[in-house]
DNA sequence: AAATATTAGTTGACAATGAAACTAATATTT
DNA sequence: AAATATTAGTTTCATTGTCAACTAATATTT
């Protein structure tokens, strides 16, 4: 048998170089447009969630999030009740670049999916979500790893 | 319809974050280990060759060549006949690290495919490739712009 | 044969990412 | 209530990768 990751890595790399492509006028790069999505679509999200939607490691999160900001697409909302979360949303200037954003999203899908059955792309989508899965798994027996070896 | 890109990105990053876990005493990290392995089984293979295998750009696999030849993995030989390509081969001690990337890999293999049935595996990977060949034809399309804009 | 294209590989600048150590806030234990 | 642990987010550093401009070698055109 031979490996699954390297297709993901080319699918992943691939997409990357497209994205940025596609996106070059714009000011938003290939890692932050799927954050910028993310929060488009689920207003008031935290950063916590955030990476776990997109499985990223929270520092790369904070990045992301970092360069929105910057840029003036998003803003950040301490929440009240608990001062170590931040609620994430649109600026006006976010919401109207939402819009080319999800058209260039959408072509995008289309590159990925063209000539392949919509229901093959389910299948396989859900083949990728149960590797994500199996990944998470052996990830986190490595890096609970001091714990485990103290007590076993 | 929601994005493969996503998954296989997932796929893709976490894959690496493990290979460095299972590699951390080996000093042969994620970003060389696939290089390491497709000239190990394929000898003589030149980095044209082995950067389309991996479906990495030239810049890509020539970083990872010299890094596996600064630590003595490899060794590149200048082709007699076209002295622009050169050959890469392992070393002794290289041919020593194989065994034991080799056999990481296929632990790798086993993590990605746990509880997935071999011929979903496989049909997963058919579809991989499909999408990686729409994402190098829209690529190539943006690589060629100056010249196609030219002409029409 | 000289001029021009293309090709394999290299290099330098830069973006994206994870790991690990850190801070501040909240929860849990004692 | 004080001590300890956990949690969300930040920061720093090292690695992986692309892009674009480059060199040297070979192929093609004129």
């Amino acid at each position: 048998m031979e490996g699954i990751g390297r297709y993901s890595a080319a699918v992943y790399r691939l997409g990357q170089s497209i994205f940025n492509s596609k996106l070059k006028d714009l000011d938003i790069s290939s890692g932050q447009y799927d954050f910028f999505l993310v929060i488009a679509k689920n207003e008031g999200i935290n950063q916590k969630e955030l990476g776990e939607w997109l499985y990223v490691e929270k520092s790369t999160t904070a990045k992301a999030v970092r360069q929105l900001e910057t840029k003036g697409y998003i803003c950040k909302k301490q929440v009240k009740k608990d001062k170590r979360y931040s609620s994430l949303y649109l600026t006006e200037k976010g919401r109207e670049a939402a819009s080319v954003v999800e058209s260039v999203f959408n072509e995008m899908l289309d590159v990925y999916s063209k000539d392949i059955p919509e229901n093959v792309i389910e299948d396989n989508i859900s083949v990728l979500k149960k590797v994500i899965n199996n990944l998470q798994e052996e990830k986190s027996r490595y890096t609970m790893s001091d714990r485990l070896t103290e007590d076993c």
